[in-house]
DNA sequence: CTCGAATATTCTTCGACATGAATATTCTTT
DNA sequence: AAAGAATATTCATGTCGAAGAATATTCGAG
């Protein structure tokens, strides 16, 4: 999961892992399309490939890579789980802070018994 | 988009975002429930709203932080873009590979005529 | 089996950034 | 106003990783 993250924190990583949505490509039209000089895409497909973002094909001294499924389930799992922030929740802060200041009190009584 | 992947590609932002998940704390609260000290808790959060992933609220001399849901709901939207994949087109390579075989021809068909 | 095309790997350099320690700031309480 | 709690900021240091250049590898074609 936070490898998955990281892998996406690169910017030419990501241009890659967005190019790679309109299908799989063999490595010089990632690096002719992107701009990108091909040890550097070679690199970054390395990472992904790691991490598995994306999946090789060889095709006689080519390499097809396209993207894996699994990651993004994943990622897509993780982000639903923050969902309950959808239809946020503005009480929450006040009971927060209520609880805040029932504890300074708490913490009060204990200091003057302690100290 | 990019900066809100960056942001959590760090571990101990990471776990602070799970952490806020149970609902808004103050940094010094966060700060001993990760095991981590108060200023590193202070400028990974700083951090964390400058990307608008947090939210802060004073109380007193304290701050709360919250999670905020915008970034959330993009990066939903995000891999929801990639959802093609869940359904594996399976096909898809073995039309990558009769085009790469199409444009050789093409492409031998233009080498011999400039060299 | 040699050549050339496509891709991978190695090595070095450089900048970004997380950490730690020390200090500054803010606010409450007395 | 002074003291102390909670948090923020600054500065120095060390590490990791992206980019560049050069080279190695793999594979099909003649």
């Amino acid at each position: 999961m936070f490898e998955t993250l990281s892998a996406l924190a690169e910017p030419n990583r990501l241009r890659i892992v967005e190019l790679l949505r309109a299908g799989p490509q063999p490595v010089g039209e990632i690096s002719q399309r992107l701009r990108l000089r091909q040890p550097q895409v070679s690199k970054h497909l390395q990472l992904l490939k790691e991490v598995g973002l994306v999946g090789v094909q060889p095709v006689a001294q080519q390499r097809v890579y396209q993207l894996r499924p699994e990651p993004f389930r994943k990622l897509h799992a993780w982000v639903e789980a923050y969902r309950g922030l959808w239809d946020a929740r503005f009480d929450e802060l006040a009971v927060v802070i209520e609880d805040l200041k029932q504890k300074e009190k708490e913490n009060a009584r204990h200091d003057r018994r302690k100290k």
